[in-house]
RNA sequence: UGGGCCGUCGACUAAUGGUAGGUCAAGUGCCUUUGGAGCACUUUGUCUAGGUUCGAAUCCUAGCGGCCCAGCCA
């Protein structure tokens, strides 16, 4: 990975000190002023691993866990494994790094399926209460039996087994007589109740499947709403966090631990994050991965958090914009500007400046002697003193940027132009005299003359000039592959699509571009694979793990913001 | 449509019956050896209609609008 996981980063931006108000700490507060679980804080992340996790976990986690440690409290990360089909140890570890990558640490570290035995025997004595029977409707049936948003449920003709055949069933489904989808376990609820989650839900399916830490030891496993409350009590959770479209669920949880008269936990809803610009099903990122669309869960592109950590995201950056988002019960969509925000931010204190030729023209000082180089000095962080200098090379013949060129200027253009003096920076005042061109009539070189007199960068008459350049030494130059990323989505608001469409219809054919011959300066020859760097006037790039010594690899986490770009589309 | 949840600047979020505030975005200036960063300033909001109250974003009623639920997924 890009970043061992638990790093320390120093120069890291500190958490925003506005904590402000919200109903999740509120309610803590107030039971813990009440002593309504005696002074006791408890929480668990739970997440299911199949697949691995993005920004919208992020947030979940800061909340499970963050709250936790802000009262004093305890977080348990507890993975709910209850669907061994899907489910695999890739992602567990995956989770795991990921977790502690935030900077976040579990105290107990559980799974659903040590739950098993005891589900199994709580499913027992709810069949012998008479409150949980064998089902051995179809599930093409069952959904017929469950009647509609308005319309009242069917009782199965199952529903009034006896006790012993129930339990004869049931223990037969567990030693593995039956085969997969011939008989379910259901709770006797209510089969007219106004809440579909209370209309004899399925406990227990038959699942001949091997599962990643039990093996084939149980042919049915347990469904989510069986084992999720449970899982909550047998921790002793006090605040069982989790987003908003489980509220429904509440009252089957309710109904177990009333049943089993076990630990009441309370759940607390709050909303999804959702971006603008970015996926946040993990069913659909999936398909990215597995189609091809990216290069895996870690690419660059995915707003999972190990994508973001090889793009160059940090931890911090995450971490205080979940803070500064914030949390509550509606349903909204935060700008991606925001998330860039905050990455900047921080990404600004901390990062060296360096200077890199994406597009590289060159640039031909016509009175600078041939064969001649120097070294200037350069400031490696303007925002951290302490960051010190560095000399970089200058000679006769370097690359700038084919964007800091124009041949005819467009109003408020600053940068080279023919008869135009710029600055390159820590470099000298250089002017345009002459360009030449191709076939195709594209300058391929601008030859220029230097005043010796602004060695540095400044001129001892005082002069001015509009604009600032950066620079690489042609010959000392180092050739990079820049990877440069844009949204993987086209379309702003994912989870309001027109009738039909799908996300993907909305991919980006652009999210990707590579240059393969990039001019850095030579002090990125061996960048070591996730440090970070200013290009200055570009962005931040960040070493890929695909860098090898002398050829490195970059990706473009973000771009700084362009004010140019703005007054020129304003223009166009 | 039955049930549940929710409507505050363009976005996100505070104000817990008593001055509608913050962050992002947008805009305008200042400054600048990054058109970066920073600094200052500005614009824009309580879904609607009634009611309670000295006073309502907040409480009540009715509308309107949005999200979630009909998996042997989580």
């Amino acid at each position: 990975m890009t970043t061992p996981a638990g790093a320390p980063e120093p120069g890291a931006s500190p958490a925003p000190e506005t904590r402000s108000s919200n109903f999740l700490r509120d309610r803590i507060a107030e039971d813990l002023k009440t002593s309504k679980y005696n002074g006791r804080v408890q929480t668990r992340f739970p997440p299911e691993p199949n697949g691995y996790l993005h920004i919208g976990h992020a947030k979940a986690i800061c909340i499970d866990f963050g709250l936790a440690d802000e009262f004093g409290g305890h977080t348990n990360l507890r993975f709910d494994d209850t669907n061994p089909e899907k489910e695999d140890v890739e992602y567990v570890e995956s989770i795991k790094e990921d977790i502690q990558w935030l900077g976040f640490h579990w105290d107990g570290l559980f799974y659903a399926s040590d739950y098993f035995g005891q589900l199994y025997e709580w499913a027992v004595k709810l069949i012998k209460e008479g409150k949980a029977y064998v089902d051995d409707l179809t599930a093409e049936e069952i959904r017929k039996h469950r009647g509609t948003l308005t319309e009242p449920g069917k009782d199965s003709p199952y529903r009034n087994r006896s006790v012993e055949e129930n339990l004869n069933l049931f223990e037969r489904m567990r030693a593995g007589e039956f085969p997969d989808g011939s008989r379910v376990l259901r709770a006797k609820i209510d089969m007219s109740s106004p809440n579909l989650n209370m209309r004899d839900p399925v406990m227990y399916r038959i699942l001949h499947a091997e599962h990643h830490r039990t093996g084939n030891k149980w042919p049915i496993y347990p469904m989510y709403d069986y084992a999720h409350g449970q899982s909550d009590s047998l921790e002793k959770v006090t605040h069982s966090m989790c987003s908003l479209e489980f509220a429904d669920h509440q009252p089957l949880y309710q109904w177990f631990i009333e049943q089993l008269g076990i630990f009441p936990s309370q759940q607390i809803e709050f909303d999804r994050l959702s971006l603008t610009y970015t996926l946040m099903s993990k069913r659909k990122l999936r398909q990215l991965v597995e189609q091809g669309t990216v290069r895996g869960w870690d690419d660059p592109r995915m707003p999972t958090l190990s994508g973001l950590r090889r793009r160059g995201y940090t931890r911090e950056a995450i971490r205080n914009f979940v803070t500064a988002a914030g949390v509550s019960r509606t349903n909204g969509i935060v700008e991606l500007a925001m998330l860039e925000h905050f990455l900047r931010e921080d990404l600004n204190k901390r990062s060296p400046r360096v200077m890199a030729v994406l597009r590289p023209l060159k640039v031909v000082i016509d009175n600078y002697p041939e064969g001649q180089a120097e070294e200037m000095d350069a400031t490696n962080n303007p925002e951290d003193e302490s960051a010190g200098t560095r000399k970089v090379p200058f000679s006769r013949e370097l690359y700038i940027e084919q964007d800091d060129f124009r041949e005819v200027p467009p109003p408020k253009y600053f940068r080279l132009t023919p008869g135009r003096e710029v600055r390159l920076r820590y470099g000298y005042f250089i002017t345009a005299k002459s360009v030449v061109k191709n076939d195709k009539g594209e300058v391929v070189e601008v030859h220029c003359t230097y005043d010796p007199a602004t060695r540095g960068g400044n001129a001892p008459d005082g002069r001015k000039v509009k604009s600032t350049i950066h620079w690489v030494s042609a010959q000392h130059a180092v050739d990079a592959e820049v990877r440069v990323y844009e949204n993987l989505f086209t379309k702003e608001n994912l989870g309001d699509l027109e009738e039909g469409k799908d996300p993907l219809d909305y991919l980006n054919p652009n999210s990707l571009e590579i240059i393969p011959h990039a001019k850095l300066e030579p002090s990125l020859a061996n960048a070591a694979p996730g440090s970070r760097y200013q290009f200055e006037r570009l962005g931040y790039f960040c070493a890929d793990l695909d860098s090898r010594p002398g050829k490195p690899v970059f990706n473009r986490t973000v771009a700084l913001k362009d004010t140019w770009a703005k007054i020129e589309k304003k223009q166009s």
